[in-house]
Formats: structure tokens, C-alpha cells, sequence
DNA sequence: AGTGTTGGTCAACCTGGTTGTCCAAGTCAA
DNA sequence: TTGACTTGGACAACCAGGTTGACCAACACT
């Protein structure tokens, strides 16, 4: 007796997603990061999770490395990474992220918490956990997860 | 004891969402509609909700109507829409569905339903179901619904 | 030493949007 | 009926976040 369609759900996921991030982002711009993107967070998780060069970011992002690369410049732009060519390599270019940067995934940590914490007092504790674990199937099979390669794998690596 | 961030679950959403139309999109490819994008899909499923012309379409998707322009022309483009000047105003330009646009959401909802089939065979009717209530009311505060306007709304309407 | 792999870069392009500007056509009130 | 406002559409330029494809220098591995 299901009322909802295949395509409902698709938008439920979406709209679901876009409020957490878009709440996220403006509250991050009135707290002193007014230029910081969805991407350019994930991307320095990524890199505070192990990717030292744009191509292990790619790797990890599951995007190109010349996507990598911009996205890397842009978070240079922005003074939340440095670059730096690696001593033992001289072909890489080793990310380092700026206390700005960590400034930024320290606050957006705590947003993106406090938004989650605002849903589980509407929906409960264990209904949100159970809503993640569901979820999580939903993705099992290609799982995004910024610690490991692959976070939107399903596409072959590059 | 949740053991998953805030920003986990944002990942969690964005990647079900992806994983799901993902699929519709590759099935899609393989009966016919190679060439349709997402964005196709729920402009062309807002038009037969009833919008009527470009402003019109451009209100119900909260986009603007330069944009809204361009996804008709893509439409136009690709045979799944035609346009004909409104002979009582010749300012409007209606939209008119093709047979061709039309087997594409016969198909894609068709494709949707059966993958959140798989997924009901996964989870349970009843969790599925909850899971998308729960959903909903994370969107419900602004509702993503191509029946009525403003389904990504929170921005302002143009 | 030669071959293959890897890291990075340039350039062009795509999708799905955005602003900003403008105008012709419709609406409505005085 | 005329003047003021609103609406529908279109042009141009731009942006974010990707993509392909071609390349080259540097490293790694026989």
C-alpha cells in the first residue's frame, strides 16, 4: 500500500539532501566562510582523510585528476590548502590543509551535527539511526565514503 | 549512541540519490532514451502536472526562466516536446508533450518504481515506507513536489 | 638503457544553472 | 483611451563542477 513512486523517492532523497547542505552552507557563510562550497569541503575531508596529491584525490573523490586539480586550486584560492612540490618526488605536489581550512571543516562539522541533531529531535534518536542504516544499504554497494578510495565508485576508477 | 556525523549523513543522501537515478538513467540508455538527463524527466513530469509555458515551468521547478528556456530547447532538441505559440497571447509559447516524451516517462517511471521494488525487497514495505515519511518531513517544510510550485523552494520564487 | 606507468597541466567542451538587460505584449486603472 | 505596471521571452555573459583528449616530465622496473 505503498502511495509513493520510484521517483518520489528519488526527489525526497534529493530535496532531503540540498536542505542539510544548503542549511549548512549558509550558516557556515554568516560564521566567517562565505566562500566555502559543498565540494570544497568534502575535498579537504578527503585530504585531511589521506589524499596528499591531486591525483590521490581524484583517486578518492572518484572524479578525474584534472577535476581534482581545480578543485585543489580553488581551495588555494581560498587560503584553505597550500601546495608544495614533494621533496622525494618532484612530479607530485603534496596538499597541506591551512589552519583556515581546519577552521573550516571544524565548524562545518559542528553545523552539519547541530542540523543532524535538530532532525533526530523531530524524528527520534533511534528512528534517525535506523533511517541511516537504511541508507546505508541504499549505498552499500558503492559506498561514498571520503576515508576510502571510490566514494562514488560504480564508475571505474581513473 | 549514533555513531554517524552530520556530514555522514549528507553523504548518505546524496549518494542513495545518485546510486538511484544513476540506475534509471543507465536502464533508461538501454530502452531507447539514451539521451535523456534527470532534468529532462521531472521538467517534462512538471509539464504534464501543468505547466503550460517556459514561466510557468521555470516557477513550478524554482529555477529561473532563462534556465527553464534552455531545458525546453534541450527538450525540443531531443523530440520530447514541441512549442507553439498561445493564439491568445502570443507572448507565451505552450509546451506540448510528444509521444515520444511521453514513452520516456512511461518508461522512467516505470524504471523508478521497479528499482524502488528492489530496494522495498531489501528493506521491508514498511520500513521503505517509513523511510520516505521520515524523508518527507525533512522536505516537508519545503516541499520538492513537481505538482505544485516552488518544489526546491526556500529561494525565493522568480 | 629502454619501456611502461604515474603526476600534473593545457585546452576545449558539457550540463545545469545564474545575473543583468531588454523589449514586445498583455492588464488594469483613471 | 491612454499611461503605468506586469509578464513572457530572449540575448549575452558568466559560473561551478565536472568531462575528454593530448601531452610531457619524472619516476620505476626490468
Amino acid at each position: 500500500m505503498s502511495s509513493r513512486s520510484g521517483a518520489d523517492l528519488a526527489l525526497l532523497l534529493l530535496g532531503s539532501y540540498r536542505n542539510l547542505v544548503d542549511e549548512v552552507v549558509r550558516e557556515l557563510a554568516t560564521r566567517g566562510y562565505p566562500d566555502a562550497r559543498p565540494s570544497h569541503e568534502y575535498a579537504i575531508r578527503a585530504i585531511r582523510a589521506g589524499a596528499e596529491s591531486a591525483s590521490d584525490l581524484a583517486r578518492r573523490l572518484a572524479i578525474t585528476k584534472q577535476a581534482a586539480a581545480k578543485t585543489i586550486a580553488a581551495l588555494v584560492e581560498r587560503g584553505y590548502v597550500t601546495t608544495e612540490t614533494d621533496p622525494a618526488d618532484i612530479r607530485r605536489k603534496n596538499i597541506w590543509i591551512t589552519d583556515h581550512g581546519i577552521g573550516l571543516i571544524t565548524e562545518s562539522t559542528a553545523i552539519f551535527d547541530e542540523v543532524r541533531a535538530r532532525w533526530e529531535v523531530r524524528l527520534g534518536a533511534a528512528e534517525l539511526a535506523e533511517l541511516e542504516t537504511q541508507l546505508a544499504q541504499f549505498v552499500g554497494d558503492s559506498p561514498i565514503n571520503l576515508d576510502a578510495p571510490g566514494w562514488a565508485a560504480g564508475q571505474e576508477l581513473r
